[in-house]
DNA sequence: TGAAAACCTTGCCATAGCGCAACACTCTTA
DNA sequence: TAAGAGTGTTGCGCTATGGCAAGGTTTTCA
């Protein structure tokens, strides 16, 4: 059950299995239904999931109903709504299981007091924000400065998996256009 | 010289003046002129920049040459080009000085150090990873889901001083339209 | 301080992407 | 396994934004 997360943590700093014996007990376990909400708008967001099988996405509405996607957490990543997470104020966006998914979750309190305490954790997470840091500047500067087909084959070459794996309905959500616009795109390949 | 920085300080973590007289030498005095560059693309970013006086904009062109502009830096503000400065790559993005500025610099070998050694540094570059982060989600969803009109509008109301201070042509760039759109939404409003 | 450069505005037309409607296809799940 | 819900495709017209051109205004700096 905690084979991938120690993995992960393996990767990405020195740890040995005692020291993570130790922690992983904090993450508990939450089996998930395809399209299973695990946060709503307007709710407080009380965990930091890793996703062990199955993917969860990140999203929000704007005020014409449409949904946008932020983020897909695949197996071996991390995902939170991080603006209620750390500020416990109302989450503007919805977590939910694309498909059947089983999901490592950590309370807030005990990721920060691990944040706080163990500084394997504490560089773990500032890698995690690092990463996903810059991941938001590249996805900012793709959404103001190229056009949707570039996005679209920018998608095909780095993000293969949400490609494959994915309806075009949330295809079109993550890449910022109708699913309409996105099947004509496939077109034009 | 310092005192900005050091209320910056004191506004994020308990530090008193002796803990900051050590650490305040690191930061380096640049007085850059309007429109100077602080990092071109493909040079590797060396300092995170913490502005005192003036602005600096964070931008990139795509490949029809326009410009895109991600952040700007008003005193009190820290920014860097983070990908180049932790993984020492060439940026994709250019540091420009909007306007004569003047500019604290800490090295990447010395801000890392104290982020690794100090807990009060280590808190604070976790303080602005978390929000940088949360800002960018937050640009996301508007470039993905608002008109243009509406992010005019997001601006006038939360940042209000980039449209007071800075020219058409960046702000437009900021927003992902061209400066003719700028000047038509500008007449609707 | 005055010429040159940069910037802002606006008329006009071009284009990318939107969104309805209709239909085909494909997953559910009872 | 059949009905219904959800999903994908495409024709058509619509809207928001792009971009050239031309003119007026402001800024810069020698």
């Amino acid at each position: 059950m905690y084979d991938l997360l120690f993995k992960y943590f393996q990767s990405k700093v020195n740890i040995d299995q005692d020291q993570f014996d130790v922690l992983a007990p904090q993450f508990k376990r939450f089996d998930t239904k395809r399209n299973e909400f695990l946060l709503r708008r307007g709710e407080i967001c009380k965990y930091n999931y890793f996703v062990n099988e199955g993917c969860l996405r990140f999203f929000t509405t704007n005020k014409e109903g449409q949904q946008m996607t932020r983020y897909f957490a695949f197996p071996g990543k991390f995902g939170t709504s991080l603006a209620s997470f750390i500020e416990l104020e109302p989450s503007f966006e919805y977590i939910q299981s694309v498909e059947q998914s089983q999901i490592l979750a950590i309370s807030r309190q005990d990721f920060f007091e691990l944040v706080d305490s163990n500084p394997v954790i504490n560089k773990i997470y500032r890698d995690i924000l690092e990463m996903a840091y810059i991941t938001s500047q590249k996805r900012i500067y793709g959404l103001q400065g190229d056009t949707a087909l570039d996005r679209l084959k920018w998608l095909m070459e780095y993000q293969p998996k949400i490609l494959s794996k994915l309806s075009n309905k949330v295809i079109a959500s993550y890449l910022g256009v109708t699913p309409y616009t996105l099947s004509r795109l496939k077109t034009e390949l």
